[in-house]
DNA sequence: GGATGTGAATGCATTCACAGCA
DNA sequence: TGCTGTGAATGCATTCACATCC
């Protein structure tokens, strides 16, 4: 199996279809096939075909793909077939918002600790997560073997507190944080902005206008 | 001015140049060139360059580009240049978190509204937005002239908040929903699912312990 | 010298089309 | 017949390289 040589657009693409086999499941069924999982999400037969091919075979010809157990291979592929836990800097008003999410826990992460800068929320809980003054984070770090973090701190403290969960042996952070912060050879970095998201849906709209004046 | 055949790729990534390029105005700066707008975004110049070549002529050869105007056009492409007002479908932890958010007005969008299937919540304020039952939808659209959404809804319910939205006229919508809402002609969609981001994370950091394994 | 704008060249991702299997 | 897996072909996005201008 080759290490790399993966579009990243079909990893993503992976995680969909993993969605979508699950709510499959859900619904009981047992079998699916290439042309099934990939018109529900808007891509071809040979595009599911083909990205999970990047990983090994997946189903048998003529049949379709087996549910349950290609749940589980996907799973394995993305590395949620075992439990993430995940720390969360910053309990602002998004912070709290992710402590209290509940989807995460059934994806295989669990928020285990919180920290935020205001000392004066330490001893909070949150969707039953505590909250910790930021030099605990450490500590919390190693105890839980944390590898994964969230930040939802303001745009001007981002930086530090991912050199900070460097430091502290972090691999990846999910940043939303409305700011640049670079990867590293040893942190992974995934951005979610926003602002940035309803910015793009301006976009789209103001062609959908011009395609189809408005009536 | 060539309407289409612009790399979506690119639209994306000049949501990061402006973001960018506001952090700049706001330190002051009033010149930049490609190769400095890149680097902080991890992306070559000659991507920059391209990247706005695709909607005309931004900049002057030798100079490099002004901040200020530059700042200017992107806005006007992205369709910020305008304040937008926006819906927000239910009020429970995602929902409110978002009304909470100070990123959006800044960035061109005002949340007017939100709408939550439990009408116990009517009547409510958050983030000085008021909360409204599901059935006055349609009255604050027409009122306040909505184009966009977000919804923030469980994923059982998702579809049908999608489907009344575009009912009611909405073109564009955020779907923060774990569910796939496909798109039509008249009715933009962007997804964030954030389970799914930390997943892409997760294996963006197996990938990063394969390459160099465990200390 | 230093920078943009842009055709040409490259590289990457998607789609096609079909061999092979149930 | 129905469907997968996959090389080949296509199409799209990025990078190169250079003419042009300050």
């Amino acid at each position: 199996m080759k290490l790399n040589g993966i579009p990243l657009p079909a990893v993503k693409r992976l995680s969909l279809y993993l969605r979508q086999l699950e709510l499959l499941q859900a619904g009981g069924q047992k079998r699916v096939s290439s042309r099934q999982l990939g018109e529900s999400l808007g891509v071809t037969d040979a595009q599911v075909r083909k990205d999970f091919a990047y990983f090994g075979q997946f189903g048998h010809p003529g049949v379709g793909y087996q549910v349950d157990p290609l749940i589980q291979r996907l799973r394995h592929i993305l590395g949620t077939d075992k439990v993430w836990n995940v720390l969360v800097v910053g309990a602002g008003n998004l912070g709290r918002a992710l402590l209290q999410y509940k989807g995460f826990v059934q994806k295989g992460f669990r928020l285990v600790a919180a920290f935020d800068a205001d000392a004066s929320k330490a001893g909070q809980f949150v969707g039953g997560v505590p909250v910790f003054p930021m030099d605990e984070m450490e500590r919390m770090a190693l105890q839980f073997h944390i590898r994964l973090a969230i930040i939802a701190v303001p745009a001007d403290s981002a930086q530090a507190v991912a050199d900070r969960l460097a430091a502290i042996g972090i691999q990846g952070v999910l940043n939303f944080a409305p700011i640049p912060l670079p990867p590293t050879p040893t942190l992974a970095v995934n951005a979610v902005d926003l602002a940035v998201q309803l910015e793009q849906l301006s976009f789209q709209v103001n062609l959908l206008d011009q395609e189809q004046p408005a009536q």
